[in-house]
This record gives structure tokens, sequence and C-alpha cells, in this order.
DNA sequence: TACGCTGTTTACATTCAGTTACAAAATAAA
DNA sequence: TTTATTTTGTAACTGAATGTAAACAGCGTA
């Protein structure tokens, strides 16, 4: 069996997260945020598959959360509101969510709707050939799909084609010596002899970016007369 | 001379509906209904071309009504809004309108679309295939069918038939390295060769449209000595 | 301390992608 | 048809990423 699909419950009320979490936890891998603000940062360290979002968020509206939501990802939402007006229910449709629905809630409805939005993405995607992996680091995620770096303060750490494979391989296998030779067949596809220095220098512009203090990196550490290590734990998802 | 085809008018205000029948039935066979539940049975019993559909329906309204028959059938729809507002112009569109009209609606005008819709339809229809994907990321929307893309502004953003072709591949594949090999095989349905710079123009030409930043590209990336990646989450339907 | 070994850093060369301008081809208009 | 307009391909140039070579630094050992 695949792992379970994973879903991120949004609400300040406590009490409905309970109830929701419960509802859900039996058929799906069920995450809480009781804001705005916590959801972007789980979306970058954990695989969220659906987001329930309660738009009657306290502090800014659960229509802008789901406005910014939408910008950093394409991840299918299901609202719940308060009124039945359509108004909300165009505005919410219009920013991107996959499908509403009104309070009281129906747990039966909800667990329902959750399956059908979960079902319609399945099918959308039989070319799954792509990579959506994603590994955090000391304070960096680390998208596969994406190709990108961003520190957990939200910026992203441009990096390179070659840097990106590179901390790519390195980051697969943490806390495991690699060669220079494993890293340039899995970064450039080619072998290494002795004199081929690229590795080093590439490691070195790497530390430039992620390091501390690249002189005496706690990342990427060498491992004299063979290689180097990724010194660190991390966590994939 | 062919049979002439059919429109169905659903709109609950009498008076604009004859207006309606009045304005087309010059040239076109026109059906009627007055509500949404009229509708589906209309649909099953007659070959209907196309239907003219007012939201502001009484009862459930006219984006439900909308929502309904786009789950039994692929009939172009022209939609009658109220309000002018980009929020029901895009929510149509995105629940599979094919055009909107804002009311107060001008009978030549509404003439003029129902012949374009039909018109485009029927130009499609010889190639057979039934296209209706529609792509969305990063607030835009690019619909298989159209050949368009649009921002969630609601404005469209002209691309020309190649940029279209290889935003569609690159789309379809999201998240997965795509070397120049595909991607000409794709859109240009030719090998290709290290000589070979095409397709490179061509993605810059598509940054220059969709990127904020060209230069520090988001949505398309560059992998070094392999090709790009289309380097965002995509919803499909 | 001097020497050898290995990794780091810098500078520079090379390769590859981005950009631009223009030519060729395709398409639309007259 | 011819003519205009748009789209696409090509070549040349620019700049960024990567590879290479050499100088340099740290460390252990004789």
């Amino acid at each position: 069996m695949p792992s379970r699909q994973t879903v991120l419950v949004v609400d300040d009320d406590e009490l409905l997260r309970t109830l929701i979490r419960e509802t859900l936890q039996e058929n799906f891998k069920v995450l809480e945020a009781d804001d705005g603000a916590e959801i972007e940062s789980t979306l970058k360290e954990k695989r969220v598959d659906l987001v329930v979002l309660d738009v009657t968020l306290p502090g800014d509206d659960g229509f802008s959360v789901m406005r910014r939501l939408r910008k950093q990802s394409q991840v299918p939402v299901i609202m719940l509101t308060a009124k039945s007006e359509v108004v909300d229910r165009v505005v919410g449709l219009e920013l991107g969510a996959d499908d509403y629905i009104c309070k009281p809630v129906e747990m039966r409805e909800l667990l329902a709707r959750v399956r059908t939005v979960l079902r319609r993405l399945d099918n959308r995607r039989p070319s799954s050939a792509a990579e959506t992996a994603r590994h955090r680091f000391n304070g960096f995620t680390l998208d596969i799909g994406k190709r990108q770096l961003s520190a957990d303060s939200g910026c992203e750490i441009p990096l390179t084609s070659g840097e990106f494979d590179l901390l790519r391989v390195l980051a697969e296998h943490p806390n495991e010596t690699m060669n220079r030779d494993d890293l340039l067949e899995a970064t450039r596809d080619r072998d290494w002899n002795p004199f081929d220095r690229s590795i080093d220098v590439l490691i070195g512009r790497l530390r430039k970016k992620i390091e501390d203090d690249p002189k005496n990196p706690e990342i990427i550490k060498t491992v004299r007369g063979t290689g180097y290590i990724f010194a660190t734990d991390v966590s994939s998802s």
C-alpha cells in the first residue's frame, strides 16, 4: 500500500478541528494549523495533498490566506464557509478553491468531498514521472520538483543547476560518506579521475551558499582521503 | 443548407427571454427554459448546440446550474451575468463557459457572440479531438481546447502557436525535466541536433510572457546540460 | 623545521544558455 | 494572385556556469 495521503486542516476553532481530525484520520494522515501563517511553513515542510481551510479565521480572513496560498502552490483546497452566500462561493472558486462546504459541517459530507476532490486529482495524474520529494535540514528545504532551495525564513537561495544536483545527491544520502566518483557519477554521469577537481570546486561554491561559516563547514564536511559527507539529519517527505 | 443549429435560452425573466428568442430565431432554432431544472431534460431530448444561461436565476444560482450541466454535457455555454465583475467571468470560464455577456444585454452583441462561439466550435469539430483540459498554475489558466492562456485577473495572454504547444507540453509534465529532444518532438515533431537553438529561443519568448522576472525564472527553469523543467504545481481539469 | 600529501581557493579558459537582430517561412489581408 | 503581417528559425554576440590549472594552506611525519 502506498503511504497515505495527507490533509492539512486549518481552523482556529479547536473543537471543530478535533472533530475533523477524528473524521479524517481513519483514511488520511491529518496535519493541523490554527491560522494562516502556519500554512505556508507546513506546506514547505511536508507533502500535503489537500487543505481544508476555514475562511472565518481571525486576523486576516480565509480569502486572503487562500490568495497567498495560490501564489505558492496549486494544492487542492476545500473551503469551509459560514455563510452560504453565493458571493463567498464565487470568490472562493475564483481564488482557486476546489470545493466548499457550508457550516455547520456534516462530517460525513466533509469526508465524501475530501475523497471526491482527491480522486478527481488522482485521475489527472497518470503520467507521474514527476519528482515531488522534499528534504529538510538545518533550516533549509530542498524541493526536488521545483529544483529550489529555500531557507525557513522563506527566502529562496538561488542554486545553479550543478549546485542543485550535487546538493540533492548529498541530501539523499545524509550521514554517509560519498566519494568523488559517486558524486560525479550522480551529478554529471561521468567517471572521475584524480586530476578532476570539479567536485571540490562545486562543494566550495555550495558551502558559500548554505554554511554559516564556509571555512568551518557544519553541513558538508570533508572526509579526508575519500570525499565528502552530508553531516546533518534530513527529513524527507 | 443543413438544418439550423439549436440554441437553448435559460432565463426566468420572460421579457428578456422573448427578446432573445426574437433576436436569435432568424438564424437559429430557439428553445426556452425558465430555470435550471428544465435544462437537463431538454438536453436529453433535443440536440442543443449552444446554451445561453442567465446566472441570476432564482433558487439555486446559475453557477451551480452550470456545474451540473458540465457533469453531463460539453455543450457550449454563453453566460449572462448581472455584474461585470472579473470574479464572475473567471468563475464562469473556470466552470467551462465559452463566453459571457454582461447585462444589460445588447441584442446585437448577443447574436454576434452566439455566432462566434458556434463558428469556433464548428472549426474545431472536424479535427475530432475533444480536448477540454485546463491547467492552472501560478495564477494562470491554460485552456487546451481554446488554445489560450489567461491570467487570474481575467486578461488573456496571447500566445503564438509554437509558444502554446511548448507551454502545453511543459504544463503536462510539471516537476519533470524535459530535454530539448522531447520538447522539439512534441512541439515541432522533428528531431533535435546540438546546433538547434529554436527551443531555447522559444523558451525565452515564453518566459517574457509568463514570468514576473524573466531573467530569474520561477516557473520555467533551466536544467543545464539537459533541458528545461516546469518548476511549479499544476492542477489540471 | 622541512617535506609530502590532500583539500581549498583563485584565476582563467571553455562551454553552454540567453538575447538580439534579421532572414525565411507561414499566414492573413487586400 | 500579390502584399502585409506574424511567426519561426538562424547566426552572432553576451554573459553565466562549469572545468582546469596553479598557487596556497593545513596537517602529519621524518
